[in-house]
RNA sequence: GCACUCUUAGCUCAGCUGGAUAGAGCAUCUGUUUUCUAAACCGAGGGUCGGUGGUUCGAGUCCACCAGAGUGCACCA
């Protein structure tokens, strides 16, 4: 239940009828009329601006054409107490109370779908993000774009989307080779005593090769390890397989499950990079050609190769894009070009791709892409999340590829937790620089925004155990008629924006506004709590031991959204803290 | 040199397709525990929304230019 959607509907209807009777004058679009939130400092619930949108058509000014409308409007809804005219021409709706009753009875009748937006039309979706190169574990760096993604999965499936979340495994290409060459030296040192080449600046130092070359031997009795040309394939199948299975479970530990795992070399044995290039040659949009080296910089080593390019240009990218090494092997591009026309070809509305911040310059020319193989229909929707700053001992911690000196999923979570890591990292805009303190972050007090909105919702669990009734269960309350106070209404008309918070994250694709959300009703309903000190007809349990039904649907409303919020995000809501 | 993102209180940030007197938290100062969970709450001070123009009934929000910060810019993936 939308109120503020209800309202809009009625107030277009009412001006469609007063323009057919004659009236009224309607401009071409009504898009701009809306029906919003007030200012807090405002006595009213709604507040619309359609008179200031009529006002040009109509050649009155916007407070003469609401003065004409308010009256109609309050004439048609009993539940409306005033209706007011602000300048410059705001009209501020105020409810009778009886009004929240109806608000709160519907709301509970079906909680589930409480913000739901019914509006939105219903898409299959495909959301790609981590897509780490299968090299090892997850570090703090794929952490925010791996829950950027999944909550936005989550929104999405709130909102009855049909969504697949894909993972695209680059498996292919010089980094898998020495990634592939540094396990066969691992297991070289296990087997043959052989001392791992620690100088050689392409291969791949870090312990957990070791782990993964003792499973390799373990499981793979069969296979004889003397030269890296006769088992380099099957080792790069087993290698890849073991670093996959070390990302899943540094996944699993975030909270987050793909639907699916895309292989790089299979697109490529498929031959669909071949393909792809074909079409768009048809499309006139490959060529041969050289790419001239940037302006302003220092390009004395700049090589001028004829190679095969895209022609991204064409889509206002700054230069076109290499598809082929000098070796003529495919570049990352052009088996990326293949899986996203695979993607295209699977029939999906809408693409989105997670990006980190240093990716942000791929977009362009993939979005490109996209667009030349869609035929110009523009589908993918690259969403960047930008670095996070992490502070260790009050110190800026910088990570270098260097043993020991990077921290890992798993340091993580086993640090501060998969529920505050992922809170934390969801509470700001993905387009801004998050400061990711430890300390911080670990912190249990109001200053950790995680247990100020879990906080939250354990204060009303312990009021329901304190009746014996299960905060799990449905309430039987079929008689909704209560008188709710000012304060208890400034709530309800904060569980009222829920849904228009939902549909804002779920259409700009910005999941932080669901946190910040959650903390703001958080904070109304702490402020309600300890009101109940002074006053005890604010205290939920009353000096008979008993709750009110109407504290009690009250109750109920503000927990089913927290929860509703929180599972969202992917995060506990323990009933006892 | 170019591209993308950012610039809002001392610090970290919200600000919903342009709306009314710009909001939180931290920090600072101050008060609240015989009480449903003080992991909480009440109150105070703190602002030229980076700058300059423009668009209009109306700009923190849109446009142009300028300044600053971050990221990236060949065949790595």
């Amino acid at each position: 239940m939308n109120i503020f959607d209800l309202y809009l509907d009625k107030i277009i209807i009412l001006i469609k009828r007063l323009n057919k009777e004659g009236s009224l004058e309607l401009p071409e679009s009504l898009n701009g009329i809306n029906v919003d939130i007030p200012p807090p400092n405002f006595d009213c619930d709604l507040s619309t601006n359609v008179a200031m949108v009529l006002s040009k058509v109509n050649k009155k000014s916007p407070i003469v054409v609401a003065n004409t409308l308010i009256n109609l409007i309050k004439s048609e809804d009993e539940k409306i107490e005033s209706i007011s005219v602000a300048k410059p021409g705001f009209i501020n709706i105020k409810f009778k109370s009886i009004y929240w009753n109806n608000f709160i009875e519907n709301v509970n009748e079906n909680y589930k779908n409480f913000g739901v937006n019914i509006k939105e039309e219903k898409k299959k979706y495909l959301i790609e993000f981590v897509s780490a190169n299968p090299t090892g574990p997850l570090h703090v760096g794929h952490c925010r774009g791996a829950i950027l993604g999944d909550v936005i999965s989550n929104i999405l499936i709130f909102n009855k989307h049909d969504v697949s979340k894909e993972y695209y495994v680059n498996d292919y290409g010089n980094q898998i080779i020495n990634f592939t060459k540094s396990v066969f030296h691992r297991i070289r040192e296990i087997l043959n005593n052989e001392k791992f080449p620690i100088d050689n600046p392409d291969l791949y130092p870090g312990d957990y090769l070791v782990n993964i070359a003792n499973n390799i031997i373990d499981n793979n009795k069969n296979l004889k390890f003397d030269k890296f040309e006769d088992v380099s394939k099957e080792l790069t199948l087993l290698s890849v397989e073991e670093s996959l299975k070390l990302i899943k479970t540094n996944l699993a530990i975030l909270g987050i499950v793909h639907d699916k795992f895309t292989s790089e070399t299979e697109i490529v044995l498929n031959k669909e990079v071949e393909k792809v290039i074909q079409n768009l040659k048809e499309k006139k949009l490959v060529y041969e050609g050289k790419i001239k080296a940037p302006k302003g910089e220092d390009n004395d080593n700049w090589v001028e190769r004829e190679q095969l390019l895209f022609k991204s240009t064409n889509f206002g990218d700054d230069k076109d894009r290499a598809l082929q090494k000098s070796d003529k092997s495919w570049t990352y591009f052009a088996s990326d070009v293949a899986y996203h026309n695979n993607k295209l070809n699977r029939g999906y509305d809408v693409l989105i791709n997670i990006l980190g911040a240093d990716h942000a310059g791929y977009i362009k020319r993939i979005s490109s892409v996209v667009e030349a193989l869609s035929s110009g229909r523009n589908i993918l929707i690259c969403k960047v999340s930008q670095l996070v700053k992490l502070i260790k001992d009050g110190k800026p911690f910088k990570m270098s590829k260097r043993k020991g000196d990077y921290i890992t999923v798993e340091d993580l979570i086993s640090e501060v937790g998969k529920d505050a890591t992922r809170f934390i990292m969801l509470n700001r805009s993905s387009d801004v620089e998050l400061d990711f303190d430890f300390a911080k972050v670990k912190e249990k007090s109001k200053d950790n925004p995680l247990y100020y909105v879990q906080y939250c919702f354990a204060r009303i669990s312990s009021v329901f155990r304190h009746v014996d009734l299960d905060i799990n269960k449905d309430l039987n309350i079929r008689e909704y008629d209560f008188q709710y106070s000012k304060d208890e209404i400034k709530i309800l008309k904060k569980i009222s924006e829920w849904p228009k918070c939902i549909e804002a994250a779920s259409l700009r694709l910005e999941p932080h506004r669901i946190p910040v959300y959650l903390y703001e009703l958080s904070s109304e309903f702490h402020s309600y709590w300890n009101m109940g000190k002074d006053d005890l007809s604010k205290r939920f349990i009353n000096d008979q031991k008993i709750i009110p039904n109407d504290k009690l649907v009250f109750l109920k409303v503000i927990s089913n959204v927290i929860r509703s919020g929180m599972n969202i995000v992917g995060v506990d809501t323990p009933e006892k803290m």
